[in-house]
DNA sequence: TTTTGAGTTGTTCGA
DNA sequence: GTCGAACAACTCAAA
């Protein structure tokens, strides 16, 4: 029987331009694709998890897209440390191909795979999907990795040559796909153990031009639709990282940039994994922080009596989103008001957002509480009413998730700003002196 | 090795 | 109202 050659998605949700699919597929060995429910992951989610009903869908249609190519994507539930030796077997396999992961756990599994495979003598290939620049790619003329963003995105523009945005024609080379009639159901969220009740909006799957070409004026407005809202689609891979980079380059610096940081941060954790758990800079750790349980569930709720936060806030509960300058300054307050240790609030956003990725998301905490690379300083504290004045004057945005502002049923803020502020510039300095 | 300039997104105060 | 400086030093990156 002649050996055939498996891929496997992860956060790579498509068929066109994906680098591990081309990869594959120009071997001209016969490939199947295959995909994996994690239970390792989903049994730490809750059974509504908006994020499970997305990738189901979106695996869904992927799979109809191989069905309409003559072949189909087969699915497993399980630990893919477990379930791809197995299936290695049942195929007779030689070779699996996949697109890299850099977060810590992923890193850990992916390395676990490879000793299950070799002991197989099966190969396993990694390929560079998910990000322009990984890895060793962008470093300093030391050798060492950039902790600074503006230098790394100097070089990162500089090190950038006319292909590396160029499309991987994966989807122009299906006939090497094995050729099944026979198509395998599709596992239900019921059977995952998920509700499968779609509480939310999922983002659409591209981003018009004159977004991007207007979002440096546009994106920090709260009420304005100035943002893509396509972090889902590239934490799952369902549009290319390529296209969307060639898009804006060409279109806007701001927007380019914010892709680069997404590079910058994936970077980050892959050279410094502790920085998934640990503030990147460990002095950080010692600050004596508050962890009010009533101020943070307060927070959560939405009842701070900040309105900007608080708007921020319900539009995450309801909305699984929330816009990324508000972010910043629901952070600031969490760490810096109410003193509370970053960790709890990235948690809270890892459960909540649809466009959840781990490496921006601390990237981000840690950035806005100061412990993280590059971060802001110590002493730098949003000062929320300000905020509202310079991004939500009219407070559109506020009046539509905190209808009851203004009337006696809105809370008093739970904390002085002048207050909370002054001791928490003292705490820090006085710890990070100590 | 030493030196120099710079560091996502702010706020407050006083002239 | 506008503007510059202070906030607090420190570390990083590159010459």
């Amino acid at each position: 029987m002649e050996n055939n050659l498996l891929f496997w998605h992860r956060r790579d949700l498509r068929i066109e331009d994906n680098h591990g699919l081309f990869k594959a597929l120009s071997t001209g060995k016969s490939v199947i694709p295959v995909f994996i429910f994690d239970t390792t992951i989903l049994s730490k989610l809750k059974a509504n998890d908006q994020r499970v009903i997305f990738i189901h869908q979106e695996i869904s249609r992927l799979k109809s897209e191989y069905q309409l190519a003559g072949s189909d994507l087969l699915i497993y539930v399980g630990n893919p440390i477990e379930l791809l030796p197995k299936i290695c077997d049942e195929f007779t396999i030689e070779k699996v191909v996949t697109n890299r992961d850099y977060e810590p756990n992923a890193i850990q599994r992916d390395l676990l795979v490879y000793e299950f495979l070799k002991a197989k003598n099966i190969e396993f290939i990694g390929a560079k999907d998910h990000v322009i620049f990984e890895k060793k790619e962008v470093l300093k003329d030391d050798g060492k990795p950039y902790t600074i963003f503006t230098p790394y995105s100097k070089k990162w523009k500089a090190r950038l040559t006319s292909d590396d945005f160029d499309a991987f024609p994966s989807e122009s080379n299906l006939n090497n796909l094995c050729k099944t009639d026979t198509y395998q159901p599709l596992v239900t969220l019921e059977e995952l153990g998920f509700d499968g009740v779609q509480t939310i909006d999922f983002p659409i799957k591209s981003v018009s031009e004159s977004l991007v070409s207007k979002y440096s004026e546009q994106r920090d407005f709260p009420s304005v639709n100035g943002t893509s809202r396509l972090g889902v689609h590239l934490r799952f891979g369902t549009i290319s990282i390529r296209a969307l980079a060639r898009q804006a380059s060409s279109q806007n610096e701001t927007y380019l940039n914010e892709l680069i940081w997404r590079d910058f941060y994936q970077m980050i954790i892959y050279h410094f994994p502790h920085s998934a758990k640990d503030s990147f800079k460990s002095q950080y750790d010692r600050i004596p922080w508050d962890n009010n349980e009533a101020h943070f569930q307060a927070w959560c709720d939405g009842r701070t009596g900040y309105p900007l936060v608080d708007a921020g806030m319900r539009e995450l509960n309801v909305t699984g989103h929330m816009h990324n300058r508000v972010r910043m300054v629901v952070a600031s307050f969490l760490t810096k008001h109410l003193l509370i240790d970053w960790r709890w609030g990235a948690t809270y956003f890892a459960e909540k957002l649809l466009d959840f990725e781990l490496a921006s998301n601390v990237g981000g905490w840690q950035w806005a509480s100061g412990s993280g690379c590059d971060a802001a300083p110590y002493f730098r504290i949003f000062n929320p009413a300000l905020q509202l004045d310079k991004f939500d004057k009219q407070m559109v945005y506020v009046k539509k998730w905190v209808p009851e502002f203004g009337t006696p049923a809105y809370p008093t803020p739970i904390v002085d700003h002048a207050t909370t502020t002054k001791r928490t510039i003292a705490i820090y300095k006085e710890t990070l002196n100590s």
